[in-house]
RNA sequence: GGGCAAUUGGCUCAGUGGUUAGAGCGCUUCCUUGACAUGGAAGAGGUCACAGGUUCGAUUCCUGUAUUGCCCACCA
């Protein structure tokens, strides 16, 4: 056996057998096998060209309890998809092809988004295998295949038959550099400084009235002023007009609870819109429309002479007219924060325009009660879901103005308007190239306007659990299959995918989409930092993959508890790869030793180490066991790790030496069992978290065992009960024993192999059936 | 401003209403022991963020404060 390596070489192992479990189908679905059936909506990652840290992190927490699940004997599904359709794909290939969407024509910006998505994905992938991810890789799907297109289109029919989509006219909050309306879960804050300038508004008395505001370009959407209805300064201008500056329109005067008389001047301009509050207002007082901003962020004709200027440009030339005209009367910088588009990084304005909605405010309890029906690992994250749903403010937009994502089955009737939804049946298709079939049922005109919209890349992901499960199942098994096992994911969207998909799921099936989530935390730096580029403290996967191997990183990966950030740490994953090279060099010594090996059967006489290494491997097993239903993997791995380092390498392993290096053939035999037996479970046991190494010394020395190709499909550990197992109650003396032998030594500056005359104990159990063992561990001559 | 989480030895994390609070890394000393020096043994190192409260007793429960991370609100 000396041929065989010190060390464990990931780099060579890992390539060997991700191509033996592709080759054969170790991980394939197949929903005739037997077992319970286990199903997970597996998160389809963005396409973006790479795997972050995040995923390898978030990822293989859901594998390592796919992983177990499957050794339980239950029919795991894990399948896998990519989500690419929408805003992010669109942006990946204006950036990797340097093109504009809206430069070019349509029909060519689509293609080329399909091709480059074919060029990109078999790569990202790629790295998700490479993580040793247990999906079904040999049937995947993407978000706009036209399966996918299908299932979505026919959702989105369902919930325009059950009146829980609409099509409106509101203020939405729209992208200006994207050009579409975008939905507030897409919103994130950025700081930024800017000017706060007060303005003068005439009255019709001699008094001015002072307005502050950050945005004189909407001066021209100014509808009406606003103070608070107790604030003594402008108590009795309640009801008066007053005159906007430049534009010379005279507005009311009104009073609401909102306005901050501490803030600015303590009097506000409500303009359609400048922010969220003016909506508010707009439909509260039935306040007039005036947009002066149109949809790529240019000031509209109602700006008069400043039409046609982006806003910024407005703004400064409005400034300098209102010093011109000594309307301004002071300006101070401020730092406020204001709401950018998540994908574009761009601030956002609100406009009014037509779109798709899908009503989620008027069933905000229901919402609340699926919540509680779900379960949530860790239970603390049902609080976030909770927290979002109360301070909802809009409906969910799902129309977007772009060009890359699924199209709404509808088209317009040109004469009255009327939507004309897409027959079933013929789904799907694309109103801008199809034709509906027969007439407008309202007017019967048959002349249509196609829509020309696309959904946002949630309306799709959003009905995840069907897109996975229609790889396999017929829809309606698919719907019997409602709610699935196990929806994992990342805490940053339990307010867009994981509210989504409770939304879906209750609209189409009026169930919950899953009976448990869990949920993962985010990986941080070595200093608790988050990743940023700007930092420049971004660690790629990828890196970590070929320098340490998928095991070491899986094994940092279940180093903390389910939901918990954790630091990126180059130390734990060496600790990782050193499990690794030990766990090999454990199975080196039991094939040194051990020919051939066997199980122990229920009859074997064992010798009191061997009972209590079993004992110990037994409440290793409940304790792992346990912990990974719970989804606590990190308790599992901590419970294995102790159990191996401590107790088998560091004790067992030298309690049996001496019997296999002795002339007790009975002894050696029972010492071969046990050890076998003990160091198989160790490596069933590490198999959820470190695929490759256990799958390694499976194929190399256990195989034989079980009558399964892959460790993956083998039995999960169970108790191991036998008959003539000596009472160990009093062997944790016997190893204090040991503990005091080897204190000796060190401290005699002896190395642990010398041979020692005698020594003296002193003990409150009696140690003499001990007698012959402790003096052949401990290599000692006498002991009194 | 609201919410959620975290705060335990130098570092990264476990853990518990009750005798001396654990592990790994790092550190010190020793050991080339017939699996492994990517190893082994022995050891140093903590008033469990801070302040109150409940309790016979709190690191563990409650309240408040501080710091960090995340989510949300604010954006006139």
């Amino acid at each position: 056996m000396n041929e065989i390596s010190k060390h464990y070489n990931p780099s060579e192992t890992e390539p060997k057998w991700l191509a033996f479990w592709e080759k054969e189908g170790i991980f394939r679905f197949d929903k005739k096998e037997k077992g319970k059936l286990y199903t997970i909506d597996t998160p389809p990652p963005t396409v973006s060209g790479k795997m972050h840290i995040g995923h390898a992190y978030s990822y293989t927490h859901e594998d390592f309890i796919a992983h177990y699940r499957r050794m339980k004997g239950e029919n795991v599904f894990f399948p896998f998809g990519t989500d690419d359709n929408g805003l992010p794909t669109e942006r990946l290939v204006e950036k990797l092809k340097n093109v504009r969407a809206n430069k070019m024509k349509r029909s060519d910006f689509i293609k080329l988004c399909n091709e480059t998505l074919k060029e990109i994905t078999p790569d990202f992938i790629n790295d998700w295998k490479k993580v040793g991810m247990s999906c079904d890789f040999s049937k995947t799907y993407s978000t706009i295949d036209d399966t996918r297109r299908r299932i979505t289109q026919k959702a989105f029919a369902d919930l325009y038959q059950k009146q829980k989509v609409f099509r409106q006219e509101a203020p939405v909050i729209w992208c200006p550099h994207c050009q579409t309306a975008i939905a507030q879960a897409e919103l994130e804050d950025k700081e930024s400084e800017t000017m706060f300038n007060d303005i003068v508004f005439k009255l019709a008395e001699k008094n001015d009235l002072i307005i502050a505001t950050t945005r004189p370009e909407l001066l021209s959407s100014c509808v009406a002023v606003f103070v608070h209805p107790d604030d003594k300064r402008y108590k009795k201008l309640i009801g008066q007009k007053a005159q906007v500056p430049i534009f010379g329109n005279k507005v009311e005067i009104l009073a609401d609870k909102k306005v901050d008389p501490e803030k600015g001047s303590g009097a506000v301009m409500c303009c359609t819109f400048g922010d969220t509050t003016d909506v508010e207002w707009f439909k509260e007082y039935k306040l007039p429309l005036v947009m002066s901003l149109d949809k790529s962020g240019r000031m509209t004709e109602q700006a008069k002479k400043y039409a046609g200027l982006t806003a910024k440009e407005a703004r400064a030339q409005i400034i300098k007219d209102l010093e011109k005209k000594k309307l301004l009367i002071s300006q101070k910088k401020i730092s406020h924060t204001v709401n950018i588009h998540e994908r574009c990084k761009n601030e956002i304005e609100i406009l009014n325009s037509e779109q798709w909605y899908i009503k989620i405010l008027d069933q905000k309890k229901k919402f609340l009660e699926l919540g509680k029906k779900i379960k949530w690992h860790p239970a603390f994250m049902r609080t976030r879901y909770e927290n979002w749903i109360k301070n909802l403010g809009w409906d969910w937009a799902i129309s977007r103005q772009r060009f890359f994502g699924i199209p709404f089955p509808v088209w317009y009737c040109e004469k009255c308007g009327e939507v004309k939804l897409a027959d079933v049946k013929d789904l799907p298709v694309d109103p801008l190239s199809d034709k509906p079939k027969g007439k407008c049922e309202k007017c019967g005109s048959s002349e249509f306007i196609p829509e020309k919209d696309v959904m946002d890349t949630w309306a799709t992901s959003s009905i995840s659990p069907q897109l996975a499960l229609q790889l396999f199942f017929s829809e309606k098994e698919a719907e019997k299959l409602m709610p699935m096992n196990l929806r994992p994911q990342a805490h940053d969207i339990i307010s867009t995918w994981l509210f989504y998909t409770v939304v879906r799921s209750q609209y189409h099936f009026e169930k919950i989409p899953w009976k448990d989530a869990m949920i993962s935390g985010h990986v941080l730096d070595e200093h608790g930092r988050k990743m940023s580029k700007s930092i420049g403290n971004v660690v790629a996967p990828q890196v970590i993959l070929e320098k340490y191997g998928a095991d070491a990183l899986r094994y940092w990966s279940a180093g903390r508890s389910l939901g918990q950030n954790i630091n990126y740490s180059e130390d734990e994953i060496q600790m990782g790869r050193k499990t690794t090279t030990k766990l090999w060099n454990a199975a080196r010594f039991m094939s040194m030793n051990v020919k051939k090996a066997e199980l122990l059967k229920s009859a074997d006489a064992i010798e009191p180490a061997d009972a209590w290494i079993v004992d110990e491997l037994n409440k290793t097993i409940a304790k792992t066991t346990k912990a990974f239903e719970n989804y606590a993997y990190a308790k599992a791995k901590e419970e294995i790790d102790a159990f191996f380092w401590s107790k088998f390498a560091d004790y067992y392993v030298e309690f049996v030496k001496y019997r296999f290096f002795g002339d007790d053939a009975k002894s050696k035999k029972t010492g071969e069992k046990t050890i076998a037996t003990v160091f198989f479970n160790i490596v069933k046991l590490y198999a959820p978290i470190m695929p490759f190494v256990t799958e390694e010394i499976f194929q190399t020395w256990f195989k034989h065992f079980e009558k399964v190709k892959s460790i993956h499909i083998s039995e999960w550990p169970e108790e191991i009960k036998l008959k003539k197992a000596p009472n160990t109650s009093d062997f944790e003396s016997a190893i204090k024993a040991i503990d005091e032998i080897r204190k000796y030594k060190t401290k005699q500056g002896l190395s642990l192999g010398a041979e020692i005359d005698t020594i003296k104990l002193k003990t409150k159990t009696n140690l003499k059936k001990y007698g012959e063992f402790l003096r052949k561990v401990g290599r000692v001559g006498g002991i009194k």
